[in-house]
DNA sequence: CAAAAACGTTGATGTTGATCAATCCGCAAG
DNA sequence: CTTGCGGATTGATCAACATCAACGTTTTTG
């Protein structure tokens, strides 16, 4: 599904709140209200305990990095509050932005291939991870079958991810590109108890053009089109969705 | 590394050929020639009769399909010999190719995260797979901790790769794609042990396109500048890399 | 072998989105 | 309140690539 890149993601239907009030710097994964989102979908209590000897977490404030390409992959890290954005640098130094993410997803699997990252992260907004080690993760993986299988498959989901982004860049036009993501965006907010018709986008318009394989006015032109025809109101980085079958009728209009 | 997208398969340097004997239905990953390059990487000889009690093979024709698009995800597939590309259907019916793979590579990943598949794999020369059945694989991999870290690096290489074209996608230009392409298959004849300065595409003007976002006419055409330049011989699909420094000028060429 | 189909090349023209540039808005700091 | 600055908007122009079209070449098929 090309607007739907997060996978099963999709089926959990029941509204999940974002608090927080622990600040030890222990985590309970087995008290986690993202936990049917998190890598702990279906393990029993006594798993779930395992879980949370090995994870610790950490804040961030906005703009700092979790990680820069090139440093050494020491753990996978699943965003309990805020919003990221992970980006490349190219040879010719320009940042290339390869994802968004947001509660309840897992960033660092680039990480794997290498012993290194590829990419960098950085938080967008004051946010909090989870610290998974991955040496501690594989071991328990290998003892836990539903742990493993919940972890394949956020690993495969992400391959699904990044195609349909790919298919994205390489097919689609300005401005189905910028509904495709406008949808998404508000399908994952949905997904988390949000309101997915009105929401703050945290990044930038360069930074949005960067992941679409845009230019920033090509964004901004894109958003003033669309508020006015009736199918969005923007005000700045405020964005209320008035016509969402709108806005996925422009991604099935065929170019020729 | 951009035009790079195989990992750590870069620097497998011994050269590897691609002879192939056996006819029988069951496949010794302890004589695969391959194994250096597959999922076998480190793996004791005891450990690796145990893969070889768990794949299977199979031959096929060129045209034919391996799975197919919404197919139940049953195992991954190492390719022993031969050529596919992956490719999803797009909602207004579009093709859109997602990857070439060549031996030694494992193609389905993309299906674990639904346990359906989400794109067509084809073999576009007659070729041979080895067969992994997907709940085995999971079960060896909880027992043979560098089998599971193995696959895990697969998995993120994909990741990896993935990335790598949407970078490409997303911010090269046309004839700077192309050099890409042609550097990256390249690289991967040459770790396979096959000539790295000239071979026979093995697929189509169209598909190439499809792959890299651009139309066939597009691409001939660079193939042409590039010919008339003296960077490759080009002769229907017969290709000549004649000056791979050259190709490889034109990628840092910022454009602005 | 002949005919058809698929694939590839090349040219002329058109459209999309990039580029260049001016202005505006919102927020933080003094 | 004023100033400065990063971000956003909007307009004018341009370049890259798509599209349309004609023709050539290779492969497949009966």
């Amino acid at each position: 599904m090309l607007i739907n890149p997060q996978g099963k993601l999709q089926s959990v239907d029941q509204k999940v709140t974002i608090p927080l009030t622990s600040n030890n710097m222990r985590v309970a994964c087995s008290q986690c209200n993202l936990r049917e989102l998190c890598l702990a979908v279906g393990l029993d209590d006594d798993d779930l305990h395992k879980l949370d000897d090995m994870v610790t977490k950490r804040k961030l404030k906005r703009g700092q990095q979790l990680y820069r390409a090139g440093d050494s992959f020491e753990a996978l890290y699943a965003i309990r509050t805020g919003f990221f954005k992970t980006d490349i640098l190219t040879e010719e130094g320009l940042e290339q932005v390869t994802g968004f993410q947001m509660a309840g997803e897992i960033i660092g699997m680039d990480g794997i291939s290498n012993d290194h990252h590829v990419c960098n992260a950085t938080a967008l907004e004051d946010s909090e991870v989870c610290i998974m080690p991955y040496d501690q993760l594989e071991e328990l993986s290998r003892g836990i079958k539903s742990l493993q299988q919940q972890f394949h498959k956020f690993m495969s989901r992400e391959i699904v991810r990044d195609q349909s982004l790919m298919i994205l860049l390489g097919s689609m036009r300005a401005e189905e590109r910028i509904a495709a993501f406008l949808l998404n965006l508000s399908q994952r907010m949905r997904v988390r108890g949000y309101s997915a018709s009105e929401f703050h986008l945290r990044m930038t318009r360069e930074e949005i053009g960067s992941y679409l394989g845009l230019k920033l006015e090509t964004v901004s032109r894109a958003f003033s089109k669309f508020h006015d025809e009736g199918l969005i109101g923007v005000q700045q980085k405020y964005i209320r969705i008035l016509n969402a079958d709108g806005l996925k009728a422009l991604l099935n209009h065929t170019p020729s």
